[in-house]
DNA sequence: CTGAAAGCGCTTACAG
DNA sequence: CTGAAAGCGCTTACAG
């Protein structure tokens, strides 16, 4: 049903090599009228080059492969989007891969060595403590993570976490809050400890270190935001700010505020990580320490393709994170 | 740097021919000893057999393509992801290809046909009236589409979406609202039109048919419903509650409404669509009609790849809706 | 039970 | 400027 490199020439009155060399391109290799000829036999046939072929000779798939965790979240669906035009951009395909729970990391990663993808990009947070995923990564095969890749050896890119604490913690401090919570995500999580380390070090520079009881962990869910704000504030009614690590979580926390009675930021202040599209328009509006996961998945694809062309690539790349100042914090109150 | 076949038939002293159908688990080839030794020397060498190879001869990939408009939203993106992991479990790679204003389609589906997908999962509503996709698609290729295809001829699937529109009507009429306003996505859209429909009949039929200037358009966009709703009740202050189509669009509708002073649904009731996982954090929670993107990517996929398997599949495949009653519809105000 | 041939659709040296 | 050979890594009849 498709037609073939030998239709073509048979059509144009060459070999099928000649046809081939004319359709890649190459100049200088037939005389025009029989270029013309090539081609336009090509376009009226309707020829598609089969990229199997092309790509078994070649010893190169034009393909990377992207192993995500959980792009029905939106961060990860939006890096992973980025990642992919980029890539499109520069020619290569995507092949998609989701991990989860349920799926073997390892298995996901011989899927895609099946296909021989040129080289692989990685955006699964949850399995950055799984030694079986960093073996298997840690092959000949050129590979970027969003995320720390358990035994290392994996060039990596993302923003900085640290920062992102101390960018919430200074704008608290700076509007006067003393007695301040925080929303983590789960503890052994990289992102999490970074955050809570810039956090913590600014809060402990100011002179009000943060006891472990106004930490409350939960899981990037809604549900889980919703719950572990309740519990902080539970335990601590004193409270005059709280920093979420998620724009999502800090949809349940302004649930939870609300329920409490309490108004967002006359009562109780708010500044959370990631601004998802939404956070503008949430009532009210989120300040949020923006991360760049569009750039993220757009560089994360420019290093890859750079590292498959051969180049060498940083083993850590940074991007830089924004404090975005809407109106969900403000000054203590009667502070 | 793979290991190939003829590797791995060295090794245990077999033809490469006799390594390859043991590798494919053709039984009573090869007496159980010779068997084991193969096997045993694939693991060793770490064989990955080439899946391009395999398909070029197979004269099937065993991968579909993905073509779908913006999945930085998380509709598309659930969708992509739930039919990804369906094609997963059933053999089959998943090539994301994504369209957007500045991409031309036809290109996008060529690049899926030049790596020869078994078939294509189609998720770009955006491009529903665009010919040019129509006539890319309409080839040989089995393909099944979450929205219209211009020119038909490509089997769909999707919800209800006059039932939709019946729904959330129903609801408001049942609760006692009478001046009821809509805040619709762009009105070209088969969705819009078919949940206008929907919508439309259901208050005509109780006795308030909806006037035109109770309708306002928007773009999908938090921002959009925002504006809208303001038009909206710029246009009509008497409003009691109003029917959005998206749930991204109410959360920009909650925000329009605050601002006015207006409380939810005390003041006005507001019911959606989607039921995406914010619906039911946010503040009140919203009562919306439930849209299965997740139960539509995977069930998209097995259609694909039942056809792809050879069976016929209908033409027209219709999963159901759900209204999910949440805290943003009550009685009218002094109703 | 095992092997050798043919061929999938291309590209890339190598001749002429 | 054009063609023929070799080969990418496999699978699938076909012999033996």
């Amino acid at each position: 049903m498709y037609v073939s490199l030998r239709d073509v020439a048979a059509r144009s009155g060459v070999s099928f090599q000649t046809a081939s060399k004319v359709l890649n391109g190459r100049s200088g290799v037939v005389s025009p009228s029989t270029r013309e000829r090539i081609l336009q036999a090509a376009s009226e046939l309707g020829y598609v080059p089969n990229a199997m072929a092309r790509g078994l000779v070649r010893r190169a798939s034009v393909t990377v492969g992207v192993l995500a965790d959980d792009y029905s979240d939106l961060a990860v669906s939006q890096f992973v989007l980025a990642a992919q035009r980029a890539a499109a951009g520069r020619g290569h395909g995507a092949l998609i891969s989701s991990v989860h729970a349920n799926v073997d990391a390892e298995l996901a990663v011989r899927k895609l060595l099946e296909y021989r993808v040129d080289g692989i990009l990685v955006a699964a947070p949850s399995l950055e403590n799984e030694p079986g995923l960093g073996t298997a990564l840690r092959g000949a095969l050129p590979v970027v993570s969003i995320n720390r890749i358990h035994g290392g050896g994996v060039p990596t890119i993302g923003s900085d976490h640290a920062v992102t604490g101390t960018l919430a913690a200074e704008h608290l401090l700076g509007l006067g809050h003393r007695r301040i919570g925080t929303v983590i995500g789960p503890r052994g999580r990289r992102v999490v400890l970074s955050r809570m380390r810039g956090f913590r070090g600014a809060l402990r520079d100011a002179g009000h270190p943060i006891p472990a009881r106004r930490v409350t962990e939960a899981d990037w869910t809604h549900e889980g935001g919703w719950a572990a704000t309740h519990r902080l504030l539970d335990a601590n009614p004193a409270i005059t700010a709280v920093f979420v690590h998620a724009d999502v979580m800090a949809v349940g926390a302004l649930k939870a505020l609300a329920e409490r009675g309490l108004r967002v930021p006359d009562h109780c202040s708010l500044v959370s990580c990631d601004d998802l599209s939404f956070a503008g328009y949430l009532v009210p509006p989120l300040t949020t320490v923006r991360i760049p996961f569009q750039e993220t998945g757009e560089r994360a694809a420019t290093l890859l393709l750079d590292r498959i062309g051969g180049q060498s690539i940083p083993a850590r790349n940074l991007l830089p994170v924004e404090l975005i100042v809407r109106e969900s914090t403000g000054p203590p109150p009667g502070g």
